[in-house]
DNA sequence: GTCTATAGAAAGATAGAC
DNA sequence: GTCTATCTTTCTATAGAC
């Protein structure tokens, strides 16, 4: 036990992220100072950039790390060969992994533009390599006949919109369960891609 | 022509309006400066002071006059009494409207958190008063038959999502006309409420 | 109606003590 | 690893000249 009073970097790291989420998440990125994150941690504002060289790669790395987990758990589904079972499971995985990252993912979609042209385009090549899997399905769907969408690139940019938007009304405990609604979007999305 | 030189009241007042719209939407409410609107203006950043109280109150001031055009527009629409004819004259009418106007969509969906308590809640009445009647519509089909969601309310949230994430992708001259892309957004949504 | 000038507060980031 | 102190810049908003 020879560690020094206040060094704490194993928790201090993780707990600087988690705050600067909350905020940025709550108030927006210029909004939000380098002290009051500091303040939310505990710490004083000197001490936060031990952790981030500046507030902007701060916010990359919770945008970044996002993408990443996303594409992440993503992959890690069950993989159904059918595509109306693949397209089920995209639209359960998204509504779920959305709202239990409410934050992460409303900062991914308001917060792009206050990173350099160089960070914007790392994130926007993550967002594309998922939608491309949501796209890859229905392809797949249209080249069976088990789906007819007029145009495969419209229809997943409809989708996905129409799937996060449940993060905007979305209240646990509110008056549909989580589960419900999974169901009640896939029967709408079923719908609208059926011949 | 006794006017003063320098004395232009009735263009600076919707100048100020339209770059601030421009400036906010682009880089957020938080970090456009007055000076900055001012400089886009080609005045000082004091002059912005006759025309709003403060920063605040030209969000508010945008996001208000958005709102109330938004319906206005929509009261002056002709009204089809098939459901099935007005539920298309409303996905057209959204994607159309809401493309000529990206830069105060953006702004009313990213920086409501910037408003009072009370600005806030008067900004969401609007929006919940151009909800509604979009959801009289799918009622209005439920009970005639001719449609069938499982839940009026959710299929609102999900159409409307849907047909704003338009804005997010859409850019004229591209690969889809705007009337392409109403043609297929109204038969996604046709099939997403059908029997 | 617009300008210059400025008050007063707060921002991002760094230096050096401990 | 964190703190205190501070440099430098920028901010909103106001006062008073023209």
């Amino acid at each position: 036990m020879a560690r020094k009073t206040g060094s704490h970097s194993e928790i201090t790291g993780p707990r600087i992220r988690a705050e600067a989420a909350r905020l940025f998440s709550r108030h927006g990125f210029a909004a939000v100072s380098m002290r009051a994150i500091a303040r939310a941690v505990g710490v004083q504002a000197g001490a936060l950039y031990l952790y981030t060289p500046d507030k902007e790669s701060l916010l990359f790395d919770l945008l970044k790390t996002h993408m990443d987990e996303l594409l992440a758990a993503w992959e890690a589904e069950p993989r159904a060969e059918d595509p109306a079972a693949r397209l089920e499971c995209f639209v359960r995985f998204h509504i779920r992994f959305n709202l239990e990252r409410a934050e992460a993912v409303f900062l991914s979609y308001m917060e792009l533009r206050n990173l350099s042209p160089e960070n914007f385009a790392r994130i926007e090549s993550l967002r594309k390599r998922y939608e491309d899997a949501l796209e890859a399905i229905l392809r797949q769907g249209q080249a069976a006949g088990v789906f007819a969408v007029p145009d495969t690139k419209l229809a997943t940019m409809a989708i996905i919109a129409m799937l996060t938007g449940v993060n905007t009304w979305f209240r646990e405990g509110g008056r549909l369960s989580r589960d419900r609604v999974e169901a009640i979007y896939w029967d709408m999305v079923r719908k609208s891609v059926a011949p």
